[in-house]
DNA sequence: TAGGAATATCGGGAAAACCCGATATATATT
DNA sequence: AATATATATCGGGTTTTCCCGATATTCCTA
């Protein structure tokens, strides 16, 4: 993974608060598990969409960026597409920082 | 430290590479002892400048973004400004990402 | 104190990121 | 097949970043 297009990805006040939230959705999406049958596979856009603010288009956008910078996986399931934080990749990149920076 | 402005100054590749090189200065500056008197101050402007192949002013203006960021040290010795990484910022950025990002 | 050398700051054109509304695509329902 | 819902992609105005040349500032030396 290209180091600069990860920290691009995390250069972000909304992405990084995305990337939060994503570490207890039961805490930051209530009713997360509601309209999506399957947990455990993550959060779907739309919770995320509109606890977020902004536009449909724009979280789109972000989760794929996130997605490409390898720091959450996403599955389609039906007709939503739940995220969910890459944990391994996060601590690496932790690692990394630590070490090879 | 404002965690989107860390992240901004690392989002580039020069800045990766600078920071980089600073870390075995001996190795990628083999003579940057030759016009500084004091080692153990980093590098100056100057040969970072000329190894990177950037302008004067964009390596000035680039050592000002990694040092807004915390990520390295400035110190003036005379006509020079002597650079160096902050390894103690650096390694708690390891932290953070592993563990509150 | 005049001139030179190292670095910092300024102004700006080009490229990229931000974030939107509109539209396209994929899936489920009837 | 037609409609509805969730998400992805497209086009674009606005802001920010990139990186430069020109100029200003700081410090040293003759």
């Amino acid at each position: 993974m290209d180091q600069v297009e990860l920290f691009k990805a995390l250069a972000n006040k909304a992405r990084l608060q995305i990337l939060n939230w994503l570490k207890e959705p039961e805490t930051h999406f209530p009713d997360y598990k509601a309209s999506c049958g399957d947990n455990s596979v993550g959060v779907c856009v739309g919770h995320i969409q509109r606890k977020s603010g902004l536009t449909q288009s724009t979280v789109s956008e972000y989760l794929a960026v996130l997605q490409r910078a390898g720091l959450v996986n996403a599955t389609r399931i039906g007709q939503w597409t739940y995220y969910q934080r890459n944990e391994t990749a996060i601590k690496a990149l932790g690692q990394l920082i630590a070490t090879t920076l």
